[in-house]
DNA sequence: TTGTCGGCGATTCGCCGACAA
DNA sequence: TTGTCGGCGAATCGCCGACAA
């Protein structure tokens, strides 16, 4: 009979019998709004994405940065900046969230309307958290990417995230299902679910081969996994240890610099909306940053020798790493082009000597820390960017381990509100709602 | 002993070993005169490329027109020209042939100089073609793509270009070697060449799977093979049937159209450098011509009623198709940014009507033979542009196929001259000569 | 001459506990 | 709790003529 539950199973592979039947209560928004939190689950927890209708800072080097990336050359100093500023603010006009189909490593298109500092109307419509996420992800041993078997599960995780594997009546040896899952791609795999085993684990075996061969998964990338909406149903995304490299050949580094240069130049001229392309895993630094964090980062007076502190996508479990440093001087990265840019102006030096991580050389005031400074000011503006760029809750919600709390603990060098402007972890709920107390 | 020297075979498949061991007196010359017989095969045949010091135009129109393709978007026609003529005289300063490595399509980078009619020097430096191209192209069956099974090659091309197959010694059921096969993007593949079967015939064995399977290639593909410098070494080459589509995400269609128009407009100004990308599987037409082609087409008097005939890539084994049908109108396709450009100036109606063929509804004047003309006028500027854009014999070795004779003779309707412009597969190298001694 | 197929080894895939770590 | 491995079915892969077309 588990035969005939698994062929009926192999054979419903045809999407469109599983469109027909949509499950009751279940909306497009819904699905949506999973999808949103597995892209941001893939992207990293450092990654941030503005919402629709935020005042953000549009910065033309850091993008230029992104296309460096994209094509592993060195920027044509020859090419002029097309009088534009070095931050641009904009409102947010459209985002959406994707993933390449051959990689699925994630990217954003977002919408930017030029605009000056008047004329705002209503600001930061915050996207509602609908359905709370419930995920795990799992950093791939060289047993999950061989092909020799299937998939081991953290038991804990699997329980609280997967659908209960029916009867765990004992006298049966082992139970299974077969999930439905989802990509950011759109593609739908079909996983058998097993717990057996002396002693008894999870593991994902049939259908899991030809997921890890076809994405071309290895040891050491991670795989998350979400509950979907249908009583089988989850979601998957994956996030890879080492980028799978992808040289664009359509154009050349000269002639995209300068579409990117001349499209936004032209945006704000006419005033029209542009679309800019953010690849979060390509880009070393964000390149459309909150109005509020930028300008609250601003009116600091960065000096030589004062500490700081910033936190990098590790890639690993946390997937936050905490590195300090100190800053050696305040200067132009490029005068000639770029002149009094605030992008990147701090030449830093960090207190690690022997890492893994390649940390910049040059940070801009928004990607860091500063130690040892007024506390209540900086209260103020972590909860403004907090509430505007990201959604506490949502924060919690994409990253449940506890590991991260011992991670802040440890730490245990500032304030709760000097670690907030980028996410806390640490803080429990009663402590988030005294900060959004404070907010007004 | 077959099975050791098989096995000795599976292991030196260590690149190193063969690069320290290079064949004497094969230089990388040779190599790179065999890379570009390989890129123009997998290109097609109606694909030309200019040669570095060529005098041609650039029309900015058509390179918009590949970003179209690239994205299956539609022309945003609020962008402006940024002040381009709609034909750009440049002299080509460099020519490199690529593929991409992840579906082996074949690409140009060219890098252009814009220049006036003025101060030209030794024009058309002609590239020699050492080595005699030995190729053969083969179709590949459901049998041949399929995991059954290897791959069935035609006998006489193979002992026409394959090393032969050792002692044909009678008392041996089967004959069979190793071949050491490398494509355009560098990578290196192992076959077993075997001569069985009953009756005997070639078959690509041992690590033909492996190959169609990483190309991920289907029925319908075609195979370029091509005899190479060492003892056992071929070039192999792929041409699909259907494109891999793979969508640029580096930037937005108008940043991307901005970039090409504002990059080339700035060389113009600066007298500068650029490069071009073109993709000729992705292109209708080229918009790199010879400068020859397009003055003498534009001396052409294109009146409605006039009858023509255009070449286009059919992908099947001649690889062209003739099509003719006669011209509506000589009209602007967009005189309000490229007024009085010649770019797809001609609308037109096919003679056929139902065509597998996607025939354009407009061509430009170099793209086709005008019928009922002058015949001395059209055989000046058919060698002329014969003799800088492409060299007659590469053509002729190109396509050896005596099936291209038929196609051509059961056309028989225009002069030697008019077909020359283009190719003309049917004239024997009497006529070659013929041609060559009126050029002067 | 060459595309497809049935037949059959040979090889890999992939499920299963047994062990540690 | 979970990563790796040996063991072993089972399911492919892939080589071989036999046939036509």
């Amino acid at each position: 009979m588990a035969m005939e539950a698994r062929t009926a199973f192999q054979n419903a592979r045809s999407e469109s019998r599983y469109k027909d039947a949509p499950v009751a209560g279940v909306s497009a928004d819904d699905h949506a709004d999973l999808y949103r939190q597995l892209w941001h689950e893939c992207a990293g927890l450092t990654i941030k994405v503005p919402h629709l209708g935020d005042r953000v800072f549009y910065f033309p080097q850091g993008h230029i940065e992104q296309i460096k990336e994209c094509l592993n050359d060195e920027d044509d100093t020859s090419i002029p900046n097309y009088h534009l500023p070095s931050k641009i603010l904009c409102k947010v006009v459209d985002v959406e969230l994707k993933a390449f189909p051959d990689s699925d490593e994630v990217f954003a298109e977002i919408g930017l309307l030029p605009d000056s500092e008047e004329g705002w109307g209503s600001i930061s419509r915050s996207v509602p958290q609908k359905i709370p996420a419930n995920s795990f992800r799992k950093v791939l041993t060289t047993s999950d990417a061989s092909s020799h078997g299937g998939c081991c599960l953290p038991k804990a995780h699997v329980e609280k995230t997967f659908p209960p594997l029916g009867v765990q009546d004992p006298s049966e040896d082992q139970a299974s299902q077969f999930l439905v899952a989802k990509d950011l791609v759109g593609a739908t795999w079909y996983f058998q679910h097993i717990y057996r085993g002396n002693p008894k684990r999870h593991i994902l075996a049939n259908g899991w081969n030809k997921f890890a061969c076809e994405k071309k998964l290895k040891a050491g990338d991670t795989c998350i996994f979400m509950r979907g909406l249908g009583p089988n149903e989850i979601f998957v995304g994956v996030h890879r240890a080492v980028r799978m490299q992808k040289r664009s050949t359509d154009l050349t580094g000269p002639a995209m610099r300068r579409g990117i240069l001349v499209n936004a130049a032209l945006a704000i001229d006419t005033r029209c909306p542009f679309t800019v392309i953010y690849h979060p895993r390509m880009c070393a630094s964000a390149f459309v940053v909150s109005y509020d964090k930028v300008m609250e980062a601003l009116k600091v007076n960065y000096s030589p020798e004062m500490g700081f502190e910033m936190l990098v996508d590790g890639g690993e479990d946390p997937e936050m790493k905490r590195f300090s440093g100190i800053i050696t001087a305040k200067k132009d990265i490029d005068p000639a082009r770029w002149p009094r840019s605030e992008w990147r102006c701090l030449k830093v030096q960090w207190d690690v000597t022997s890492s893994g991580q390649l940390l910049p050389l040059r940070v801009s005031p928004w990607d860091i820390l500063p130690l040892g400074l007024d506390v209540s000011h900086m209260q103020l503006s972590s909860s403004v960017d907090r509430k505007r760029s990201m959604p506490f809750k949502h924060m919690i919600h994409y990253n449940p381990f506890s590991r991260t709390n011992e991670n802040s603990e440890s730490g245990g060098l500032q304030s709760q509100g000097l670690t907030l402007s980028v996410v806390n972890p640490g803080s429990s709920s009663c402590q988030d709602e005294t900060i959004l107390a404070e907010d007004r």
